[in-house]
DNA sequence: TCAGTATACGACCAATTATGTCCGTGTTCA
DNA sequence: TGAACACGGACATAATTGGTCGTATACTGA
């Protein structure tokens, strides 16, 4: 239904909270679930496959947690979303390179496949930094981006 | 995951396969079924969705089926993906119109509730005959659409 | 060196959603 | 009247998601 799931919801939410305090070595996944209300072990796990991705370091033992392992600013929705959700596509149909092994019919593929890029587009011009920034004033300054859908 | 269902993906088969052929009356749910190799009870029940939302006409009895009920210029996928699948949204904290009923936290919905906008804006600027009229050789004019993402 | 705190990871279960089927009803037309 | 169709509810099955548990491992500081 085109929504993320909660995981990468979560991901996002932690990514986000660590980029709102560069000052501490690092946090526990116990703590950053505190802070949202959210399974602390649900949340390690997610915590655990960024890291593997490499966009968290972590740390094991007292004082130990996770840390962004670049700047906010070089880490995108898109990239969380991938490391969390794996690919995705808006179509359904994404076997290999060549999808549609049953109906050779699936003509509608290719536009969506399209929008889909667009929609990557959006979610890779979003950082993490972003998100965290986000606390202003409504008067603030807007960043408005540009992007090109060509069907 | 950010995914079309195969119920959005059918409609938008079959809306498109009505809009490749204008001259033909009416369509049965089973004869657009057989084209693509579905389920035709499954796409009767699609085609029954779009009805009830205007998209389609129908047509009972003898040599009955659907028909568009707009130019295929003015159907969107947007509205195709929302008749069929609801009202989406790239968060999953969605009750009513405030969210996040035990998070006060989610900080992070409302900057991606404009992503949210931006895709529905280019699920917005894709009609049914962009969709159809896509079976051209490369070489034929494209249409670059311009969307803005305002974080 | 040892206790405490933390990550790492696989297995498992529960809940939800997606997908598809069945069956009965009503409508239209030849 | 009967065939071909739409309509719609109930149901069954499959897949995914969300979450838990248990255990192993790694690091820290006293």
């Amino acid at each position: 239904m085109l929504k993320l799931t909660k995981k990468a919801d979560y991901g996002l939410m932690a990514l986000k909270y660590l980029a709102e305090r560069p000052e501490t070595a690092a946090l526990s996944a116990k703590d950053i679930a505190d802070a949202y209300g959210i399974p602390a072990q649900l949340l390690a796990k997610i915590l655990q496959q960024l890291t593997r991705k490499g966009l968290l370091k972590s740390h094991a033992g007292m004082n130990g947690g996770y840390a962004l392992a670049k700047s906010a600013g070089s880490i995108s929705a898109y990239e969380v979303i991938l490391a969390i959700d794996g690919p995705f596509f808006i179509t359904s149909c994404t076997k290999g390179a060549n999808g549609c092994e049953l109906t050779p019919s699936c003509t509608i593929k290719e536009p969506l496949a399209r929008v889909n890029e667009t929609i990557a587009g959006v979610l890779k011009s979003i950082s993490i930094q972003d998100l965290a920034e986000h606390e202003h004033q409504p008067g603030h300054a807007p960043e408005p981006k540009l992007v090109t859908l060509t069907i």
